[in-house]
DNA sequence: GGCTCTCCATACAGTTGTGTATGGATAGAT
DNA sequence: ATCTATCCATACACAACTGTATGGAGAGCC
């Protein structure tokens, strides 16, 4: 009974493989040979794979709004520097790989987009209350996050110290005046 | 005569393909068809796939690096704004497509960080010039460059007016003090 | 004209995937 | 104990590729 898959279960997968090796890893046979099941099990659950990738981004969605209300908790005394912490030091994997997917595919472009616009309203908001005007938070918002895809994309590991040096300037050039 | 092909015209077309559709559209088979020939054409010119795609990548690095060079010689009064204005104004699909495939392919990323370091060098260089301190210059080097890289990934086209006016706010914090 | 070299077409085998159809196993309800 | 619904295995047809092997057409020399 306990080794019966659900549907959830195949979409845990389908992150865990996203994340490790990019959605090209997102096909029915080679996950269920790393389940150690066949493809039968695949097509009860799924209709097909674009219903299966559906209930992927679905559940990425999920994940990524969390995130973002994790920041916020973080952010109690100051909730610039925790958010740039937070995002900056996150494992950014699962990121990089469905936003890859986003250039190839329709349904994942939409997820992206919803995410993005939730993430930069947030930003935005948070500059508001920091104090700058309206016009200055929206512009610094855009580049802030445009430089945490930025960072995110590059994939390129940063040291910590070098890490925490760039944050402390990128802090002083959005809250700066 | 004139209806031969060279590798030159593969890898032509593989950067053409490459830049609207993505690296998955690097095949043998697609590309003939796309041409006009069989594969037969492609196989002669290239000892496998993995020969072809080394060949797209040299092209690109050299166009990328031709790029920079572009810049510099654009660079003549306003050397930042004219950077700005050249990069983040540019057609970006190649870029993206090729960064999408570096996450999937080694050669790729190879390609993608050696052509990163040369952007980086050469901004960190003019932030220098521009009266920064060096601290500061490298810093803010590594922040801008991840920002141009997040907008040119996130592939969400922007109005050429708030274009403008977001990188008149990025200028003044990049250059700043 | 014959020779050769370059370039491409065609045909073949092999791989990796999709989706479907069918049947088997197992647990719970009756 | 049987029946049914759920879940999975197996087998099939199909598609899109790769790489190789072989042969053919054309241009340029001699």
């Amino acid at each position: 009974m306990t080794e019966q898959l659900s549907a959830d279960d195949w979409t845990s997968q389908g992150l865990k493989a996203l994340a490790k090796s990019g959605f090209t890893a997102l096909k029915a046979d080679p996950l269920a040979k790393a389940m150690g099941v066949s493809r039968g099990s695949f097509y009860w659950h799924f209709a097909d794979l674009g219903a299966f990738h559906a209930a992927v981004l679905k559940r990425w969605r999920e994940i990524a709004a969390e995130q973002i209300i994790a920041d916020v908790e973080a952010a109690s005394d100051e909730p610039l520097k925790a958010l740039l912490r937070r995002s900056f030091g996150a494992r950014l994997d699962l990121e990089r790989a469905v936003r890859n997917w986003a250039a190839f595919d329709a349904a994942a472009q939409a997820a992206v987009r919803a995410i993005d616009r939730r993430r930069l309203d947030y930003i935005e908001q948070l500059l508001d209350k920091h104090g700058l005007d309206p016009a200055t938070a929206q512009a610094r918002a855009q580049i802030l996050y445009w430089t945490f895809l930025g960072f995110a994309l590059s994939g390129q590991p940063v040291p910590a110290a070098r890490l925490q040096g760039l944050l402390d300037e990128l802090l002083r050039m959005i809250s700066a005046e």
